[in-house]
DNA sequence: AAGTATACCGAATAAATTTTCGGTATATGA
DNA sequence: TCATATACCGAAAATTTATTCGGTATACTT
């Protein structure tokens, strides 16, 4: 993987909520696993768009972050899971928010840059 | 300025949110913005780390996603000001939620990466 | 006359993040 | 036996973002 270059922010409360989710992929990463479960490839055919590389890479940060737990079952072929932890489940309601901010807002940007 | 090289994503709702607040600045400008407009200089005071030059860019971009209104002042120096915007404003709640969850659990960080 | 401050912007550089590609290893099914 | 699937990781390349530095212009203060 590649190491965190920025250390998270300690100082300011905003900045480090905002350092655990703010990559490409992981605040989708934690709406998929606040329902259930999944295992690298479901997350991958969730988000197909992200490689799963990055998913790989991020998903690792979010377990170091505490906010995403693995499970690795000792089959073969290989078989590990992901699941949301207690704490990142608290973040869920600003996840929250920001989808419905999407929501209502869609239209505004699709007029304006889009479409 | 530099180019939004990367599209705001209109299709998922969350990254299209966090595509306009996650770069480095956005969220903290706009937590300042909401109590009072601001000049450049003084935005750079309230946060020094930020260089003016990405200030400035970034709230370039703030005005241009509509979040953040640019007032020019036709004065000699120049001097210009910028207040949150109503839709900016509706992003307030999604920032105190950050503020709050990173008060709520910076000792637990502090333990694991720093001080 | 020189220094300071204002806001802003261009461009080179540096740094961070993501993509792409290939490789590890093992088991199953065709 | 060979293709497929699993999870994962290294490394190079590409891309995006931030920093650094210098320059525009004007007015006020020393």
């Amino acid at each position: 993987m590649y190491e965190r270059k920025i250390p998270i922010d300690l100082d300011c409360p905003l900045r480090l909520t905002m350092s655990l989710i703010d990559s490409k992929w992981k605040s989708c990463i934690l709406d998929e696993l606040r329902y259930r479960s999944m295992r690298p490839s479901e997350l991958h055919k969730a988000l197909p768009e992200a490689t799963p590389r990055v998913l790989d890479i991020q998903l690792k940060e979010l377990v170091e972050d505490g906010l995403v737990k693995k499970t690795i079952f000792p089959e073969l072929p290989p078989r590990s899971e992901y699941s949301i932890t207690s704490l990142g489940l608290t973040l869920i309601p600003i996840i929250d928010a920001m989808l419905e901010w999407g929501k209502k807002n869609k239209d505004l940007f699709e007029r304006k840059y889009g479409k």
